[in-house]
Order: structure tokens, then sequence, then C-alpha cells
RNA sequence: GGGCGGAUAGCUCAGCGGAAGAGCAUUGCUUUUACACGGCAGUGGUCGCAGGUUCGAACCCUGCUCCGCCUACCA
């Protein structure tokens, strides 16, 4: 056998890479939409190209790369759609970003089409980098069918979609309140506004009511927009104002008079009561401003400076300074009344960072009400299911309440807007470049300078990477997909929108399930975050990285000094001691362990490092097997084991059928998406039943000497349970931790009819046939016996090396039977001599132990026993009998409880009853022989 | 302001109507030839508080207290 190949502790390096080009180099990842095998497609949620792959995104894919894994496996036709996303909005912050810095240029200095140049440049480089990290950490995507939201299939649909969405009356152009970002200079939608509370102030302003000595305080938090007001609103009930309704104040500093209006939006109870209305700047004021038929006056521009409406004298001064200003020339006009200090609530751009200003544009805007509906029917109706199910009253909560979609941004970097604006003022939509005007006929036309918000190539996703709008066969195979695995957060962004979209131009849902994966956070709950320090890189876990090496690369990727000053505080924190390189398979099963229908994961290297341990432990497991398997003829075996001619000890039944059952454990935790579930119940399989029971046990026959040139039989059984077992083991762990799996897989005898690869094994389920309940139970007192004799040989400091003669006390026939059968067993794994006994004497200076109410172990240790220990741990064991008695008792001498009960329940109440009534007898017998 | 979650062992979390569980941490013992990234054995919890429903509640209902996250036009 090739141990020498082994070494000691795993090494994932080599390993990893060698089986990534195996799998690619074999086309196992790639799926045919012609093959007869039912489908099962996914498609990857694909990644901003604006820089590289974060935990979310490992734990997202790694999920889906499970699935995927899984049901390849299960012999599904299983594609796994991979793709990046060209984010708009996020890559022209970045870009612009360095060019402000590096360059201290703006994207208006370099130009349209040089920033175009910058932007497929990075793609190329940022797009690269993500694929690479995906196949590092495994992810078996169809490369083959790789894509990109603004590729040209892409961008097809994209106008595809554009132009029909056009003539059915679903895209419309109109000046409408909209959040504007002066800093990236384009509209963002609502969602990408980030609403927070900011300190500031509450301003009373005074404005004098024409033609009388009155004066009418409004409250405001933003005092410059007064150069833009154009009323001042009073609720229609309030006695205080109801006599100046229909009359005019005459605005301080612009002289401006305005109506007095009533409407019932103003909140009496709020400030004054008086509200000032500024239509082009807030929404509020704006839908006001509608109902009453006010003029609007701009007087913020699109850089977010005071504009030309206003006075000379604020006209080019930031919205911060200006208000400053204000305050000061309302002051000194006598015009300012009280100052309160005040929480604002402030848009600032997700992006950017700007705070947003409210803004009377032109856009082009979706209408979702006839979309919205049926995304609402097809989750009622259940086509299309959230895991966990709570994120459907999210979903539905949006759905119900949508706004249109403002789709027109004013950027660069994206799908241009397939329509051309005329001198004659018709506007042409076409899915390819018009040469005329469709309404005049005149070629003087220009396109739109405007591009698409980045969300809406995404909506098209799930059918554009499948070819749409040609019919194609992997249209007709892949779509609806089986699942869409992504983070809550973007819900609205995208999966709403993928359900309308999909549903509108496909007629059926994108994917019948929605799993909502949690968030990954640090170990103490707070965002991932590269100026906080505390961000766990998926390739740092899977290579490793010194504490050098993470503060340099912090260093250089935060350019601003007092930024860096804190990352790099943390990072010291943080990682200390740098991050153990502990392989892809290790985080992969850390992700899948942690991920629990819980909101956040808190990440940790030393998470990681556990799981790496036990990675570390499958590894040495099979390295001992792999040990101790010369002469193993797995052909042979497998038939002999198939045909039941195998004689088989109680080890072998046992961990055969435990076998099965952890293999339906998985399958049916994988069917409900409980990843954590089918990770533990393999954890626990792995380490303490196949790796501390069977090959413990099984030593006994594996250290057989070779009988001549042949194994003994018992040997040879043991080695082919061990070879089986560990080999259908691998098979169940593969979809998680593929790479340590298919190197042990690689190395393990086996039949020759199975595949070249582990990947393209068939994936096992358990089988009810095979279960060995008798085995099972067997076992379990072999365990409970073992682990009490190990228990009073530790209590009792026995060495290891004395082989102790113990009394064991049974209970009935049955039970000495089933002791005396498996009598090496225990013997083995306590180290211990039994005599088998149906009870009686006293025995002077023992240590006893009960085993519920079948069995007593009873170890004679002559001047060994600590009188008072060994009281005392009775004593406690007596204390749990008698509260178990308390608690049966009473309920069984409820009538209510006897009576209404099912009847299985009081009999096993009872049964537990008595159960602990022996127990506490051999418990006091054990206090009565220690003579106390 | 509205909505949705969470509160279970020192920590992170499973369990969600019929005997309190895991991983990590911790305490002994242990370098025995698969693994010290190991082994063996322990310690540790009136399941946030108060009511209610039920024969029976960590689990269902109501209220309360904290803590999160969405969401909203109190200027």
């Amino acid at each position: 056998m090739t141990t020498a190949a082994l070494s000691k502790q795993y090494d994932p390096s080599d390993v990893e890479a060698r089986h990534l080009r195996a799998w690619l180099d074999a086309g196992y990842y790639h799926a045919d939409a012609a093959s007869p095998s039912v489908p099962y497609a996914i498609t990857l949620p694909p990644p901003n190209v604006t820089g590289s792959l974060h935990m979310g995104h490992a734990l997202g894919s790694t999920l889906q790369d499970i699935l995927i894994r899984w049901r390849r496996m299960a012999s599904w036709n299983a594609m796994w759609m991979p793709g990046t996303d060209h984010a708009s909005i996020a890559v022209h912050h970045l870009l612009e970003n360095e060019l402000k810095h590096r360059e201290g240029k703006t994207r208006f200095d370099l130009g349209r089409d040089a920033f175009m140049a910058r932007a497929w440049a990075w793609r190329e480089r940022s797009g690269n980098r993500i694929s690479e990290q995906e196949k590092v950490l495994g992810f078996s995507l169809d490369w083959e069918r790789e894509r990109f939201t603004m590729d040209e299939v892409s961008n097809q649909a994209v106008r595809e979609a554009f132009v029909r969405l056009n003539e059915e009356g679903l895209i419309y152009r109109a000046k409408r309140m909209i959040n504007w970002d002066p800093v990236s200079e384009t509209v963002v939608s609502d969602l990408e506004v980030d609403t927070v509370e900011e300190a500031g102030h509450l301003w009373e302003l005074r404005y004098p009511v024409v033609g009388t000595d009155r004066v009418i305080v409004v409250a405001t938090t933003r005092p410059e927009t007064m150069l833009g007001d154009t009323a001042v609103a009073v609720h229609p009930d309030d006695e205080r104002y109801r006599d100046l309704v229909g009359q005019e104040v005459e605005l301080p500093l612009t002289g401006r008079r305005v109506p007095i209006i009533a409407d019932a939006f103003v909140d009496p109870a709020f400030g004054s009561g008086a509200v000032k209305i500024t239509p082009a700047h807030d929404f509020n004021d704006h839908e006001c401003s509608l109902r009453h038929g006010l003029p609007i006056i701009t007087v913020i521009d699109a850089k977010g400076l005071m504009c030309d409406p206003a006075p000379a004298a604020y006209v080019g001064l930031t919205v911060e300074r200006c208000r400053t200003q204000i305050v000061a020339d309302l002051e000194a006009g006598g015009h300012l009344g009280e100052i309160k200090p005040h929480k604002v609530p402030r848009g600032r751009s997700q992006r950017s960072g700007a705070v947003v200003e409210p803004m009377l544009m032109e856009q082009w805007f979706v209408k979702t009400e006839q979309l919205a509906a049926p995304a609402i029917a097809a989750v009622e109706s259940g086509k299309t299911k959230f895991v966990p199910e709570l994120w459907t009253k999210t979903y539905m909560h949006w759905m119900t309440n949508i706004k249109d979609w403002c789709i027109s941004r004013q950027l660069w970097w994206g799908q241009r807007i397939p329509a051309w604006h005329c001198g004659c003022g018709h506007v042409t939509v076409a899915r390819a470049e018009p040469t005329a005007c469709g309404g005049c006929g005149g070629t003087a036309i220009t396109q739109d300078p405007d591009v698409l918000d980045t969300w809406f190539s995404s909506a098209l996703w799930p059918f554009s990477t499948l070819g749409w709008p040609s019919k194609s066969r992997d249209l007709s195979t892949f779509y609806p997909n089986a699942v869409l695995i992504t983070g809550p957060d973007i819900i609205f962004f995208w999966v709403a929108r993928m359900m309308m979209m999909g549903l509108h131009f496909m007629g059926k849902v994108p994917f019948r399930t929605v799993y909502l994966t949690s968030i990954v956070t640090d170990e103490d709950g707070h965002k991932m975050s590269k100026t906080v320090g505390n961000v766990i890189d998926p390739l740092d876990v899977i290579h490793g990285a010194s504490l050098e090496q993470l503060v340099a690369r912090t260093e250089t990727d935060i350019s601003d000094p007092k930024k860096r000053a804190t990352a790099l505080a943390g990072v010291k924190k943080n990682f200390g001691k740098g991050i153990p390189a502990m392989g892809a398979d290790a985080l992969r099963f850390t992700l899948a362990a942690l991920n629990t229908s819980g909101r956040y994961i808190r990440l940790s290297v030393d998470r990681v490092e556990g799981y790496r341990n036990f990675i570390n432990k499958l590894w040495n497991a099979s390295r001992f097997a792999l040990m101790n398997l010369d002469g193993h003829d797995a052909e042979g075996f497998e038939s002999q084991l198939d045909a039941g001619q195998l004689t088989l000890t109680l080890a072998d039944r046992w961990i055969l059928s435990r076998l099965q059952r952890v293999a339906a454990e998985v399958d049916t935790a994988l069917e409900g998406f409980r990843f954590n579930d089918a990770a533990n119940a393999l954890y626990h399989f792995v380490w303490h039943e196949l790796c501390d029971w069977y090959i413990e046990l099984s030593k006994a026959h594996l250290y057989l000497p070779n009988d001549g040139s042949a194994p003994s039989p018992q040997r040879r059984v043991a080695q082919g349970v061990l070879a089986h077992v560990l080999e259908r083991t691998l098979r169940l762990l593969h979809p998680i931790s593929p790479f340590v799996t298919e190197e042990i897989w690689q190395k393990l005898p086996k039949p020759a009819h199975l595949p070249a690869s582990l990947m393209i094994t068939i994936y096992p389920r358990g089988d009810e046939r095979l279960l060995d309940v008798e085995a099972e139970r067997d076992m379990a007192l072999v365990q409970e016996l073992a682990v009490g004799v190990r228990m009073l040989r530790s209590t009792y400091s026995v060495p290891p090396s004395w082989s102790v003669p113990v009394e064991v006390r049974v209970a009935d026939a049955a039970t000495r039977a089933t002791v005396d059968r498996y009598r090496a067993l225990i013997e083995n794994s306590a180290r211990v001599t039994m005599t088998l006994t149906a009870g009686g004497e006293a025995v002077a200076g023992s240590a006893k132990e009960v085993i519920r109410d079948v069995a007593e172990i009873v170890m004679p240790l002559a001047g060994l026993v600590d009188v008072d220990a060994e009281k005392a741990r009775i004593d406690r064991e007596l204390a749990k009998a008698d509260k178990e008695i308390a608690i049966l008792s009473k309920k069984l001498a409820n009538p209510q409880f006897v009576e209404r009960a099912p009847e299985e329940v009081v009999a096993e109440q009872r049964a537990r009853l008595a159960e602990e009534e022996t127990r506490k007898q051999r418990l006091r017998d054990a206090l009565a022989q220690l003579g106390v």
C-alpha cells in the first residue's frame, strides 16, 4: 500500500490545485441541455466586477455547489451558470475615485469613450480574478457557459426587453421627483439610498404675513431650501392659522410672495404646525405642490450647488455652506426664531456616500403595478417558495407597496437606453440603431445619453443567460431554475425584479425556490469591512496569510491615512497570529456547518480551524485505513457483501447500519436546504462513530497477522467493511468538501467498475432495508458498558496499562447473553476483564457504576477508592434519579394525564419510572456498600 | 411611526408540544505505532420576565423588558 504517500497532517495546497485541473480538463462541470436526465439548474448570482470575492460570495456559492454536486451525483442534469455583473454605479464609483486620487480628474475630464475603455480593462482584470477564485473554491460552475451582463447576448436581451415593455406601454419617460447623487451625478433608486439619522438642527423661520404685522413661524431642517419656497402650508383644522389661509407671506432674502395654503398632510403637533413648501427639493412638498398647483423653483443644481433663481449671493455655494449663510442672513434680518438640536433623517447614496438631493428630473420608468401582480400570485400559490419562509413576508410587503422603477442612470458604464431623440420631439425606441426618426423621418437623431440601471439586465439574467430572446434548447431545458441562492439584502433589487421579468417574458417563474443565506459577520457580529480591519478573505483562509502580508495589503488597499490607521489596528487585533492555510474544504465545511436558519453567521479563524481539524481527522482515518488494507480485494468483497455472504461482527453490522442512517439524514437535510444538519450529521458520523468506535474496535481484527500469504478471514472482513464505509462516506462528504474526498478516494482500493472520479459516482441514499436495529441496540449496550468502565478507571486513576478485573451484574438472561456474546469488544475497548454475575454480595472497597436498569459495573479497588469522592458522585446520580422519579410519579398520579395522553406516552413514562426506581435502588446499594 | 426577527451551557448556535443538545472553551488524566489539528473521562442550563392554553410547554397564545435588522414624508 501507498502509505508513504500520506503525510500525518493533511496538506491541501497541492491536492486542491491538482484535482481542480483534473475536473476542469475532464469536463465534469458541463451540463448538456440535450441530456435525458432531469434538469437541475442554478444561476449563480453574478458577482460585481468591482474586485474580488468576499465571504458572502463564498457562503452563497458553497451552498450552491453543495446542491449542484449532490444533484449531479444523484444523476440529475445539474447545470450551474457562471457569470459576472457590470455593476454600473459601483464600478463608476471605484474608477472615478481612482481618477480623482491618482490623476486629479473627473470622468468628465476624461470623456465617455476613454472612461469606457478603462472600465472594460477593469472588468477584464476583475472578472478573471473572480472566476479564478471560484475555481480555487472548487465551485463546479459550467464554465463553457460563462456570461457577463454586458456581453452581446445580454445586450440583445436588454434591448428586446426594453422595446417590448415600451410597446406594451410599461415604460414611460416623465419628470418626477427622484433621488440625486450629486457626487456621481446620477439618479439613484430609493433602494440605493440609506437613510441614517444624523445630528442636525431644527430652525424656526419667521415669515411675515403680507399686509399684517403678523409673522408665521415655520420649522425646517434645511433653511437653504427657503430660496425655493413657493408656499407655506398649515393643517386645514388648525385654529391658529385658519384665518391666514389664502393670505400671502413675503419670503425674507428673496422678497417673493407665496400663498398660505391648507393641506391635511401637515401635522399640527410638530414644530409650529406650519410648513414651508419647497416643491423642487422635497418629496412631500412636491406632492403637496401638485395638489395645489404651486410653481416649482429649482435652486440646487446637478452638482449639489445653489443655482440661478436663487439670489446671486448664494449661487455656486454648496448646500452646506449656503445653509450657514442663509441662517446668518436670516438672523441679521430678524427672521430667525428658535434653533433646536434635531435628529435629521439624511439619505446617503450607498455607493458614493454623498447626501442625496431630492430633485425634479426627467427619467425613464417601468410601470410596476401590472408586473407585480403575477409575481405576487406566483408566491401566494407556491409556484415559488422562499426558504427560510419568513422572507416571504418581506417580499410580499415590498411587492404590494411597489413603486414605479426608475431605470435610467446618468452614467456611462452600462447598457445605453435604446431610444433616439429628434428635434421634432419624437422619441424612437428600437432594437437596432435607427437611421431616421420614427416620427418625422428626419435623420438628425441622437441616442439618449443615459444607461440602464444595472438591475435591469440582472432582472433578465435567469433567461438571458440561456439565450433569450432566441428559443434555445438551453432555455427549454434549464428554465425555470430549480433554486436561487442569494442574500436577503437583494430581495427587492433583484429577486423581485427577476420574478416580474421572468413571469412577464417567459410566462413562468424563474425559479421554484429562493433560498436566502445568512449574512457573514465577524465573530462579534460586526459587518466585515476593510476599514474596520476585520475582513476574513476566503483566499487567505485557503492559502494562509501572515500578519505581515495582511498588514502590507491593508496599507496598499486603503489610501485614506486616517482610515488606514484604524484598519491596521483592527487587522493586528483580529489576526495577530496571521491566518493558517486551511484549504478550501475546511472553509466550505465551516460555511455549511454554520449556516443555520438564523440571519447571521459569526465567522472567525478559530471556527475554520475546528473544521480544518475535522478534515485532518478524516485524512488520518483514511491514512489508517490505507495502512491496513494490504491484500484487500475490493471487487470480491463488494459482491460478497451484496450477496450477504459475509460473517460480520457486531461493529461491522452497526457501522453499516449507521451509514444508511446518516445517508438518509444527509439526503433529507439537503432536500430541505438544511446544510448545517447535513454537515453536522457527517461530522458526527465520521468522528464519533467511524473513528471513535468502528476503527478502534476493528483494530483487533485489522492487526491480526497475515496467515501465510492470505489475510485471515476476520481481517479480510474488517478491511472490506472499513474500505466500504469509508468509500461511501467520501461520496457523502464530497459535495461539501470535494478536494480531500477526491484525493483519498483516488488512493482507496475499490471495485474496477467505479468511474474515474469521485465527482461522478452515485450519491448514496439511505436504504431502510439495510438497517440493523438489533446491532444498533446491542452496540449501544456495549458502548454504555465500555464508557462506564472507563469512567470508573478515570475517576480512580487506574493506570492505562492495568487490565482491571470487574464484575458486571446483569439484570436478566437476555442482557447477560448479549454482554457475554460481545464480551471481547467491551474488554478490549475498556481494557478490562469481566466476570458476569446475576448480582449479589457487597464487595468491600469497590466502586460501582449503574447502567440504566440493565446492569451494574463493580470495580474492586481495594485501597484505591476515595470514599468521599465516590459518595459525592453517587449522591449526584441519586439526586438526578430522585428528581426524575418525582416528576414521573407526579405525572402518573395525575388521572387526567393517564386518561388524556396517548397510550404509548403513558406506557413510556411508566417504563421510565420503573427504570429510574431500579437505578435508584442500585445506587443506594452502592452507597450502603461504601459503608457510609 | 410601522413591520420582521432574536433572547437556550462561559461563547456561537441547533432543537420549536411528550426524558435539555452540538461545536468551541474549560477541568483531570493521557505522548498507546491513524491523527496532540489527537485519545479517554468530567464540569457546566429553574431554555429573558410575567401571565394564559394544555393531562403535559424551551416549543403554542398574550403582555413586558432588552437586542438586532428592514421600512417610513414628522418638515
